[in-house]
DNA sequence: GAATTCATGTAACTTGTTACATGATTTA
DNA sequence: TAAATCATGTAACAAGTTACATGAATTC
């Protein structure tokens, strides 16, 4: 759901084919939603059959044809209802793979354990300094149309939530191999 | 792919009927995993299929008849390798709905957004306080077999998870909410 | 000459969601 | 007498994944 929202939210700005919208989302989204092109090929198609999108085909010499989207008023309508629905409740209510493994660790191997959640932090570490370097990106642009300055702060607000989630999740990560350490120290 | 593991692991403890399998998932496993009754007997059903279990009738009187499960040499060999397996690199790749909205919110009402963030930031407190009962009550356990308190240490360790990320959540939300209503001030 | 870019997807599959169906027994 | 418990699911759909296909133009 949240997926045919973004791609209506990005198309509102500026009429665009699949690959264009593939291209915004392996940059600008990619930190907090991995898309695959052929589900944003399909979402398009579901989008138009619903009446929130419609297309024109653009012919090009040399090049495959593009197929432009843009967005009509019950696409813009029902987009802007969807950002102004601010209950968030239904964001606690999910799966979390990590835990899952976590829950049945007793029946593996705690040295790999250990070794696993390490090189988690590492790889925390090194997607904040991602994060740093995206902010600091989107802070040097200056000369721009101030409808996507009021967009920037909102931005950085997405690249700050997955900048607290990896802290978050290497201070958990570090206080379980405490646990686990300790563990192995008293059976010895 | 972890809800079939999350299966396997419960079964290999003892064995189930689908039944039970989604009474423990709406107790014990429920803050980090959340699954459907439909979906844990069609993945059931895969599961013997595929050999990593196996099946039992039993029959009650006045009571609908049990479909006993119990795992298989594969099933448990495919467990644990499962659990070995400690590379939580892919879990660093997800979707974010609340990211999504937010990126989009320049499109909306600052002033309902205000107000979600603050409602989210009561309901990460209200499960905070789920989350340290659930852990108090962990530990009050005491007469248990030595194979469930070997456990209980990985049980926690998802029980603290979830409580860095609420922690988390409300950090960011207050950071969210501080940077709106500063922005509110200067427009004045 | 090989790899990448541009631009379109389709097909098959897995995973997760929503709504419904059955029917006896036990508890409030 | 109404609701919850026990125990099984099915059906239809939405969302996400993986692998593949086309074919010219451009860049390395």
């Amino acid at each position: 759901m949240s997926l045919k929202f973004g791609l209506l939210g990005i198309i509102d700005d500026r009429p665009m084919t699949g690959y264009d919208l593939m291209k915004v989302f392996n940059g600008s989204l990619k930190h907090f939603w991995n898309a695959q092109t052929s589900q944003i090929y399909r979402d398009l198609a579901t989008l138009e059959r619903d009446g929130f999108l419609e297309s024109e085909i653009e012919a090009q010499n040399g090049k495959p044809d593009k197929k432009n989207y843009f967005i009509t008023e019950a696409g813009r309508e029902s987009l802007i209802s969807w950002v102004n629905d601010c209950d968030f409740s239904s964001v606690l209510t999910y799966r979390d793979p990590l835990c899952m493994k976590i829950f049945f660790s007793s029946k593996g191997d705690s040295y790999r354990l250990i070794a696993g959640l390490d090189d988690f932090i590492l790889k925390n570490r090194a997607l904040i300094i991602k994060y740093d370097e995206k902010d600091a990106a989107l802070d040097n642009i200056t000369k721009l149309p101030s409808k996507i300055l009021e967009s920037r702060k909102y931005w950085k607000m997405t690249i700050s939530k997955g900048r607290f989630d990896c802290m978050s999740n290497i201070e958990w990560a570090k206080e379980s191999i405490k646990i686990l350490k300790e563990e192995i120290k008293e059976k010895l």
